[in-house]
DNA sequence: TTGACAAATGCAACCTCGTTGCAATATAAT
DNA sequence: ATTATATTGCAACGAGGTTGCATTTGTCAA
């Protein structure tokens, strides 16, 4: 999967430079965890690829602008992505420690009822759902922080 | 109500101060419309009130650790307020210009079954449904900015 | 293999939102 | 009017994110 993307990407004329394919590598095995910019960079940096932080924000940008990845909103305040093939799915964040999770409602009654409908005026283009709580090493604290 | 609810905050040993008054009826005559800190500073501006940023963000952490009000998320990354009074319901984000209005889903088959389930080993607590779209003065675009 | 050209990168400077420590001010009870 | 302390303003800071511009690098064709 990760060859037939890079593929891609070459193939419409952009470059498969070292910080883009460990970028796309790390978004691949990542599965059920969203990451955030910061977070990308410190991962990169695990593996001993120094990236800009402009940088970053930059292929991130043009990873979602491809369709490779999609910007996903867990409810804190920041901007997290995921491999966009993953498709329509909600998330789970840890009120204490921030840890989010990609979730699946089985038998969502409202998932088809959800899109195109009007509500107050507007045209609903999506919807997001986020759940939130303690995730399970945080479990034995009241809450937060 | 305006006026239980300073009476409350004074019996309680807390001071009526012309910023104060001021934040709590602008909230108070924003019913369906939550408020984000820098909004709220700019409405405190229109009045004639120079409030500091510092009073605003510290003062928005008072009225909700009084149960005031309660920080609401409606998928883009800014803090808003709303009154706490108006109790749990759900919001929609025009992905043109950010406005946000209250929704409340009828006959929400969901709402029943949301909370208190476990959900990846999570601990559940809350959950915030957030739709996008176009509002009414943006429809005619395709989208954003 | 070597250039050349555009894509990608790094850097510095900037932005918004939000927080903190501390000194100055204002509320409200006496 | 005094006083105690809740509240405010200010300056400085921090995270997350963006922009302009000069430099580097991937790609391909000679
Ligand atoms: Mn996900
Ligand atoms: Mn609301
Ligand atoms: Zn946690
Ligand atoms: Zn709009």
């Amino acid at each position: 999967m990760r060859q037939e993307t890079l593929a891609a990407l070459k193939d419409k004329g952009f470059r498969l430079t070292k910080i883009r394919k460990f970028i796309v590598e790390i978004f691949y095995s990542s599965e059920a965890v969203p990451i955030s910019a910061p977070e990308l960079r410190t991962r990169l940096l695990a593996q001993n690829v120094k990236a800009n932080k402009t940088t970053v924000y930059r292929e991130l940008d043009f990873l979602s602008d491809q369709g490779i990845i999609v910007e996903i909103n867990a409810g804190d305040g920041k901007k997290r992505y995921e491999l966009q093939r993953h498709g329509h799915h909600h998330h789970i964040l840890c009120l204490r420690c921030s840890a989010v999770e990609c979730v699946t409602i089985e038998n969502c009654a409202l998932e088809d009822q959800l899109n195109s409908v009007d509500l107050k005026n507007f045209k609903v283009t999506g919807h997001a759902l986020n759940f939130f709580g303690l995730c399970e090493g945080c479990r034995p604290y009241t809450e937060c922080r």
